[in-house]
DNA sequence: GCTCCGTTGCCTATCATAAGGTAGGTAGAG
DNA sequence: CTCTACCTACCTTATGATAGGCAACGGAGC
């Protein structure tokens, strides 16, 4: 019970920091101070740990997420501790967003991975959508033309904003590629 | 010499559809029809393969963008080639740019590697911070504020969309993602 | 023109290690 | 007495890499 929860843990952080196919079970099992074949107890192949993965993962953000729109009352708020979420995600270039390191990989891994990847796009894009919806009514982000194309265009910057601050190896590159939204906040 | 060139292609499509983790110098032999230990000859270890990826695909996109400079007069319609290159390198979410999915891998890769990383995003940016500060001058793209910022956050944005693009497996996931861009030429 | 010799580009064969995965067993808890 | 969570031991295949050989080409010297 515990241990596949830090198996997850060491997995998740493992991919994130050198891709899926960074890390073997052998790592998982030294890093879990475990023996390789009860990695394998608890997952049996790779491909149902890349599943549980981004499962938990979907699961988690999508909490954050919603317990930031239950705290945040402005659209402004909201987009700063979104901004926030994929700050930390980031953590100063030395990580990514699963699902970005998994996007990545995507061929290699099942099909009903790569569905929630898409999945976990989808949710994020359409809380992003009514973030923006929130900023018309409220005003307090600036110039929202449209909020669909405003979240799509929002989601692809923060993710893009982690892959320039990994190939930098610096935070302050993920701050530079996220100014311009930052600075429509009112 | 020619089957240099005809490795590096192959290896540049592997590594950017799969990562450059997913795929094995036995791959490289199969699709250049060649024996394992003739790859090695060209690139003793794979890190040497890395570094002669990058370079080459360094080389070769700032030639792309030095003659779209010399081509385009308008800071739009050089803005609008540049989302052609990406969108070429997306290819329907079959691809990403070579420097993204080596972003990923980054930590099995040698330091030199990273450094060209680097190099790629800090010169494209310089381009494109270029591209913006003509946008003052001649109009063509609304609500420029500052050249720099927008050049990183546009870098990311184009970056981003194509890992969305890959991940939804569609290229109308690109365009929406970068339509907020397009939108603000005139 | 012909031999000599080095270089190029490829080959076969081999290796050590690492990878994903399986078989079968065992101690302890309920 | 069964289920959970782990173990030891093992297997197969892939992977990155090396050693050593061989045919073809090209220039240098006679």
């Amino acid at each position: 019970m515990e241990t596949r929860a830090q198996l997850l843990d060491h997995a998740e952080a493992f991919a994130r920091q050198r891709g899926f196919d960074g890390f073997s079970f052998a790592d998982l099992a030294v890093s879990a101070d475990i023996r390789k074949a009860s990695v394998h107890y608890h997952f049996p192949a790779k491909s149902d740990l890349s599943i549980a993965l981004i499962d938990r993962y979907h699961a988690v953000f999508l909490d954050r997420l919603q317990s930031i729109a239950a705290t945040e009352a402005t659209a402004a708020t909201r987009l700063l501790q979104f901004l926030n979420l994929y700050r930390a995600a980031s953590d100063g270039g030395r990580s990514l967003c699963l699902c970005v390191a998994l996007s990545v990989t995507q061929t290699a891994l099942p099909e009903s991975t790569t569905a929630s990847l898409a999945a976990f796009h989808r949710d994020v894009t359409a809380w992003l959508e009514a973030v923006f919806r929130l900023a018309e009514a409220d005003g307090s982000i600036r110039n929202v033309a449209s909020p669909r194309a405003e979240a799509q265009a929002t989601m692809a910057q923060v993710e893009g904003a982690q892959i320039m601050a990994r190939a930098a190896g610096s935070a302050a590159r993920f701050e530079a590629a996220i100014a311009t939204l930052v600075g429509r906040t009112v």
